[in-house]
DNA sequence: CTGAAAGCGCTTACAG
DNA sequence: CTGAAAGCGCTTACAG
């Protein structure tokens, strides 16, 4: 129907009998202009199905009503596979960005590449989102060079004291507590922790140091013996619970940082015909999708995504505004599933 | 360190000592520019730390290196949740674009929205990529628009003859056979269809075709008795389940159109003490990632959500080319598990 | 191989 | 309340 040339602001003010400023002005919904003005402008837009052009728009206003979400895993050789976790966070950050019209650019991007310059500078996104469980150690150094940048961005990670930037993150620590206290009551003496225990990956670190205070306050230790590195993959989750068994480490209960670690270390104990929970109990982290549909179904901290998407985008826009936002934690749930529930004796299911 | 100064072409320039537009050709790659002088500019660039402004520069070349993502859900009142599928479908897709050097959008658009201009004439996307399981009928009249436009898209969906666009999709109607073939092999003659088997969603349809005439080949007779509706949700699939429960219809299997109709199936059947696969073989389509973890693990059509990545991608950077890409099936892949597998007699596990 | 200049389509002081 | 004009930071014919 239409011909097929671009439509610019300028046939919208021929056809609406007003100059080309008037048009701009009445598009962004300056008060400066005249209701009647104002209509005849909105007509031409329709008649015409007119858009303005956010390049040029955003040009000229040096602004592009977008934020960028970056990924920040380690690389993997089975790149198909995101982290669930991260995937629901995307979900939530996405409807959250709807909700302020903004609008979410996606990248994956690798530990190596540099990252710290391809967004906020090419002026493609004001803001920018960083989730992942990379190594903390490996990435921190392009944290503190975007904040010396002066970019708008929050991370979604462990929140800890002298941290440069801006760090939203769920309550690790009393989320770890929470899980050993709880094994704890279901009387289990010998806790075992899977995943990385120290500050390359700080979020497993606080949930660990949660678990270590909370088997303290019942005089218990933190057995070394009982813990093994993983990074969140079920892959790392089977293995890790594999070294375990094969130096022969005697425990009654398996705390796995992430419910993917955890599902991994449950087909380590399927796979040497221990039952989950009669002979182990275990739990995990996170609340992912499938938590509540394994054999047996998955305890775990559940991480409110749709609060951190809310609270991550809401942090960025006050950055980009000029405000200072804080940083802060966001409270975990412990969800007590069928894998952490001693029967009193032999009894059916729950 | 740096002044805060936004850094341009012209500074690159300067320090380089060559013109502007010579700065402009090195960095977009012309071969005018001589080896030397591509030196200087880049060592220049990475001095001062420049990227190019992406918004001037698409202004310029009428490109935006950008695809937008557009999920056409009906909306849901819990929309937290995206459909798993489409999750592990946008994993893909990210990874394809990256692939290409290209940038995703994402929206997640309500069905009611006018979206057929908001992107491709914002010029924030070259191209559209459509996913969702929303109600086609409602959507057909905005897709003939887009076609209409001339703009860039494809959509996964039902690869059906007569349509305007470009789709691809899996072949549904293949995967509908094989899943009813299936399971008259292991001995269940009154297979029941759970999900809309309706011209509104076109990709159950061919399922349940598919269904229909792999019965027939039996013999059988696909009965209506034996169909409820539901959309692709597991509490549509749960009350879809009750409806031929309460009714009493007789059946030993169930092919539910989405894994996650079969989830909402399989507690109704719990609910109502039924066994699966003893009492009721059971299964799904989409090979969500939950599927291989509910008990009992659900046999289902794997859908090759990488290869649909690339697919749809290459389709569309395809039309951006100005080329004519065509609608393509994808093979789905039947996945046997445990919900549908009939021991011979009382044994233990697989 | 390089430079000077026009122009992409807007927004926004500036001057009425 | 409105218009004429400058300019955002690039890219790309055009002319050497």
């Amino acid at each position: 129907m239409t011909t097929n040339k671009k439509i610019t602001s300028f046939d919208i003010a021929d056809l609406a009998g007003v100059s080309q400023s008037t048009v701009s002005r009445a598009l962004r919904g300056s008060p400066l202009v005249n209701e009647e003005t104002r209509r005849r402008v909105q007509a031409a837009v329709e008649s015409l199905n007119y858009t303005v052009d956010k390049n040029a728009s955003n040009l000229r206003r040096k602004f592009s009503g977008t934020l960028a979400l970056l990924f920040f895993e380690d690389p993997t050789p089975d790149d198909s596979h995101i982290n669930p976790f991260f995937l629901s966070m995307l979900g939530s950050i996405t409807r959250a960005c709807a909700k302020q019209g903004y609008d979410l650019l996606i990248s994956f991007q690798q530990l190596s590449r540099d990252w710290h310059a391809d967004f906020a500078d090419s002026k493609k996104a004001d803001g920018i989102i960083l989730l992942g469980y990379g190594d903390y150690l490996a990435y921190c150094d392009r944290l503190q060079k975007l904040v010396e940048q002066g970019t708008s961005f929050v991370r979604w990670g462990a929140v800890l004291p002298g941290q440069p930037d801006i760090t939203i993150g769920c309550d690790n620590f009393r989320g770890g507590h929470d899980i050993a206290t709880h094994l704890h009551e279901q009387g289990c003496r010998r806790i075992a922790f899977l995943g990385d225990a120290s500050s390359h990956y700080p979020e497993f670190f606080e949930r660990y140091r949660g678990y270590a205070a909370a088997l303290e306050e019942h005089g218990l230790v933190a057995d070394p013996d009982l813990q093994a590195n993983a990074e969140s993959t079920e892959r790392a989750g089977y293995e890790a619970m594999q070294s375990l068994l094969e130096r022969d480490a005697k425990f009654d209960a398996v705390f796995a940082a992430s419910d993917l670690i955890a599902i991994g270390a449950l087909r380590a104990l399927a796979g040497r015909g221990l039952k989950v929970p009669d002979d182990v109990a275990l739990a995990g982290f996170d609340d992912i999708p499938v938590a509540g549909f394994i054999n047996p179904s998955l305890t775990t901290i559940r991480q409110d995504t749709r609060q951190a998407g809310d609270a991550l985008v809401e942090s960025v826009l006050k950055m980009i505004h000029g405000e200072s936002p804080e940083s802060a934690v966001l409270p975990g749930k412990l969800i007590v599933r069928r894998s952490s529930v001693r029967e009193p004796s032999g009894l059916g299911d729950a």
